[in-house]
DNA sequence: TCCCGAGTTGAGCAA
DNA sequence: CTTGCTCAACTCGGG
């Protein structure tokens, strides 16, 4: 019990059912907490202000709660792999525990990691728990593949029972090295660092406008005064939650489930807990443990398909001719930064800078928007823009969600398309949320808020907003182009349909010129596999 | 092999 | 106001 340890933070930003970071406490005398800010996973072009705030804050949060606790963080930056090495060797770290992941990214890391320890002949703990279950168990539970649709998913959760109850905080941390850490060459910060310290970001402080507020007990306060709310907790249905609330109408815990700062395991038994009593209660997939089941789902499935965040190479990702080239960066320009010309659209986008999180739905809709829907821009470009700006930043949710609304993956029905026009009518006719996200609509009437194009002249000038000249015309004509897509969509399906079709559409003499000559090219395909 | 029902969250219209 | 139907158009999975 001499030993020296180190508990690497990654996600799991929290004291609570933390299963590495209590081996830790217990197999060592000497604890180093350490969060290493990965350069290359954070980089300028991929990271913006609210996200890193969030970040950031979310850090001074955990080591405020672990000085509580006779500890505190120690923050470098860099490569993490490189840093661990260092930290490692100088200060005579013989165990090092941290929690493990299931992106791509961080899955490769982990095996440097393991392999980095092997040779250092120190002492590894890597253990799951940003998920309720482990998904490798899951897996197993499931002949090695991932449920791909959620009726099969909820099968799979029936299987499983309850997850693990979560772990109970440390009630006092092994105390940090004392005096400060040996880390020749790596770039510590004294103190967990603020946007200004991070310079190759060129970040002021003052620009950070989400409203989020970070950390471990932030997040059990937000949970704590949702639930405090049982009937609103057992009665939650996610698709009647509206996306046009001026204040969020669902939990919004996701930052705190993204960052790890609140576990998935603790919500669902304090979740379980509320609504024990309630008999008529809301069920799986729309009610909260529904999302829990969602982003269980999600982190599955990008845990066992290969290239999981690109279309190419991707086996359950329909294959889609997106536009990618420079023509779609115009497009996705506009998008990204509110001038799409459609209210709702730009609203969105502007609540994504901002506030760096979205209704779920309204998430739907400008996804909808750039790819199927509009603009026919590939998934994975709107999924950056995503990643950059949300709070909630998640990889495999996110992925998932792009998967779901381009109709690549998992939902299909590309005739069901959102309307940048009507959809938001449904839950704010008068336009409050359009005029909040964009002031420059504020004074037209509700008659117009959502088609500013289409008010009189007169109208435009006495709201003090000309179309054309200080907000812009619709970039397309939603309508046109909406038919034009869901005929892309149908080619792009046709082209995919499975070979072992091929016979019965040879002899169906009703079907359509492409699906002929598909069924042609099918069968010569099957017989040469036969063959 | 084929058929059919289900699929968290569409729009537009009629009743 | 809600509910139900149609719209050209889907895939998956179970029986």
């Amino acid at each position: 019990m001499s030993a020296v340890g180190v508990h690497w933070f990654r996600y799991g930003l929290r004291l609570h059912d933390n299963a590495p970071l209590l081996k830790a406490i217990s197999s060592c005398s000497t604890l180093i907490p350490l969060y290493i800010i990965d350069t290359d996973y954070f980089t300028p072009s991929s990271c913006g202000i609210n996200r890193m705030g969030f970040l950031l804050d979310s850090l001074k949060a955990l080591d405020e709660d672990l000085r509580e606790k006779g500890s505190k963080l120690f923050v470098a930056k860099g490569k993490p792999c490189d840093i661990l090495r260092t930290i490692i060797q100088q200060n005579k770290v013989e165990i090092l525990t941290f929690e493990r992941d299931t992106e791509p990214y961080n899955r490769a890391m982990d095996e440097s990691v393991f392999s980095m320890a092997e040779s250092l002949k120190i002492d590894v703990s890597a253990l799951w728990g940003h998920t309720m279950f482990d998904p490798e168990y899951l897996l197993g539970l499931n002949n090695g593949s991932a449920p791909l649709t959620m009726t099969s998913f909820q099968k799979l959760m029936y299987v499983t029972g309850h997850p693990p109850k979560p772990l109970d905080p440390p009630g006092k941390i092994t105390p940090p090295p004392e005096g400060p850490l040996r880390c020749e060459g790596v770039h510590l910060f004294p103190n967990p660092p603020s946007l200004e310290d991070l310079n190759e970001f060129n970040f002021k402080q003052e620009d950070k406008t989400t409203w989020f507020v970070a950390g471990e007990k932030e997040a059990m306060k937000v949970m704590e005064k949702f639930f405090a709310q049982k009937r609103r907790t057992a009665n939650f249905e996610k698709p009647k939650t509206s996306p046009t609330a001026l204040e969020p109408d669902t939990t919004a815990l996701s930052p705190y489930m993204s960052r790890g700062s609140l576990s998935s395991r603790l919500f669902y038994h304090r979740l379980k807990d509320t609504v024990k009593d309630f008999k008529n209660a809301s069920k799986p997939p729309v009610s909260l443990q529904g999302q829990l089941y969602w982003r269980e789902m999600a982190y599955l499935i990008g845990f066992s398909t290969p290239n999981f965040s690109q279309m190419k190479g991707n086996p359950i990702c329909k294959q889609i001719p997106w536009q990618t080239g420079p023509d779609a960066k115009i497009l996705l320009e506009k998008w990204e930064s509110g001038q799409t010309g459609f209210p709702a659209v730009d609203a969105v986008m502007n609540q994504l800078k901002t506030e760096g999180w979205m209704h779920h739905l309204a998430r739907h809709l400008v996804a909808c928007f750039l790819t199927r829907g509009d603009l026919w821009v590939s998934w994975e470009m709107g999924r950056d823009v995503f990643d950059k700006h949300l709070v909630d930043a998640d990889w495999s949710i996110n992925n998932f969600s792009w998967h779901w609304l381009s109709c690549s993956a998992f939902f299909h029905q590309y005739f069901r398309c959102y309307s940048p026009i009507a959809f938001f009518k449904k839950t704010d006719p008068n336009g409050a949320y359009i005029k909040k996200h964009v002031p420059m609509l504020s004074k037209f009437p509700a008659k117009y808020i959502y088609e500013p194009w289409t008010a009189p002249k007169a109208t435009q000038e006495a709201c003090g907003c000309v179309i054309g000249r200080d907000y812009p015309k619709p970039m397309v004509d939603h309508s046109t182009v909406n038919k034009i897509n869901m005929g892309k969509m149908k080619k792009a399906y046709d082209a995919a349909k499975p070979l072992d079709r091929g016979k019965k559409r040879e002899t169906d003499g009703k079907d359509s010129p492409a699906k002929r000559k598909q069924s042609t090219l099918s069968n010569f395909s099957e017989k040469r596999i036969n063959c």
